[in-house]
DNA sequence: CCTTTAATGTTGTCGGCGCTCACATTGCGG
DNA sequence: CCGCAATGTGAGCGCCGACAACATTAAAGG
């Protein structure tokens, strides 16, 4: 692959997995586009030829990051046997899961306000959207013959919960005022309770 | 005040109020100590003599934040004849008020990872640990029979909802696929339904 | 009242960063 | 084979946080 000269040539998907190592290791903050270039072996400019500045590339990994996230929700889903309320669980931990194990990536994802902006960025829309469908067609799945306000007020409530859990507990918040946190499980079973 | 000569008088309170200022209106990240020092008048290392980093003056903003919305929640506990329920259910809308008007303020003070460090900064930890006692007596007044794990239990669900649906709203995260945000009272009103 | 001392502010400097521009090299399609 | 677009380079700008050495002032104590 690497012709150990002047093109590198597959600089663009490099400078992708190299940030979204970073990302996962050291949070959205501690990308720098200098540092990469040099890991690279490349020069400081060079990445300006793939990504027009850092917000893109980090936009693409969060856009990557939500097509994991897509695909392990859809794993869930594809099960067409499973009750809803289980379907809706596993949902759940899917999400509390990907929370844990790629906290920098998740962060990103869900902190940052690119998918707030007046132009958000166009490559993470579409497997942004695709995600929330997704926690949408869940409780479809748990509730199926509510009607769709009702199903959209309780995906609003239960990924409110869930979210914040995630947020709470990542900055250590719980540690602080109660004995321990609460364990991924009886979040979920909490928010189950909450959402039927 | 002002000597308008070499000594400031009161940089450190006016570093304070102006970075407060910047936080509220455009978020922590564009807080310059820089930017702050021109601003007031004041040499570029001047800050330095009262702040020993960014993050120490960032500190002081989230701390001073955090006494702020101790006392907000403070004038509603501080009515003894208001039902359980209704305390509870007012103590959430002063967090949800505080996190509309103040969005920048609010951000630095429950998504920055101060909290979470090694040694959290000492100006900041009273009062958050105040306001987290806060929200267990709120629930505590709203169920008076109910034993402290469940307390416990009920604030960190809520409490999760609440945040997360703030964090959220904020990221505009509920304009895609919901028609519309809930309003503040049906957030509150559902976190209220679900911790009773 | 005067002197010492600590507090406070200044200038200069370093390294790091994102980003841009003019230029160099390469690969590919006509 | 050639020309052009894609890609990489090096230099440089302005911004930033942080530190060190030095200047000025206020306050404390004789």
């Amino acid at each position: 692959m690497k012709k150990d000269s002047y093109h590198h040539g597959d600089l663009a998907n490099e400078l992708l997995a190299a940030a979204l190592k970073i990302v996962e290791r050291q949070g959205a903050d501690a990308v720098s586009l200098r540092d990469l270039a040099q890991n690279l072996g490349v020069s400081r400019a060079a990445p300006y030829r793939h990504f027009p500045d850092r917000d893109a590339l980090l936009a693409a990994v969060a856009a990557r990051g939500f097509e994991d996230l897509v695909e392990a929700y859809e794993s869930v889903l594809a099960d067409r046997e499973l009750p809803g309320a289980e379907v809706l669980r596993r949902g759940w931990l899917v999400y509390l899961d990907f929370a844990r194990r790629r906290p920098g990536l998740f962060q990103l994802m869900f902190d940052s306000d690119f998918l707030g902006r007046d132009k958000p960025p166009k490559v993470m829309v579409p497997p942004a959207d695709r995600a929330y469908h997704l926690l949408w067609e869940g409780m479809r799945r748990a509730h199926p013959q509510a009607d769709d306000a009702t199903i959209k007020m309780r995906t609003a409530t239960a990924w409110s919960t869930i979210y914040g859990y995630i947020a709470l507990d990542r900055a250590n918040r719980f540690k602080t005022f109660m004995i321990r946190p609460l364990s991924r499980e009886a979040v979920a079973k909490a928010v189950l309770a909450a959402s039927c």
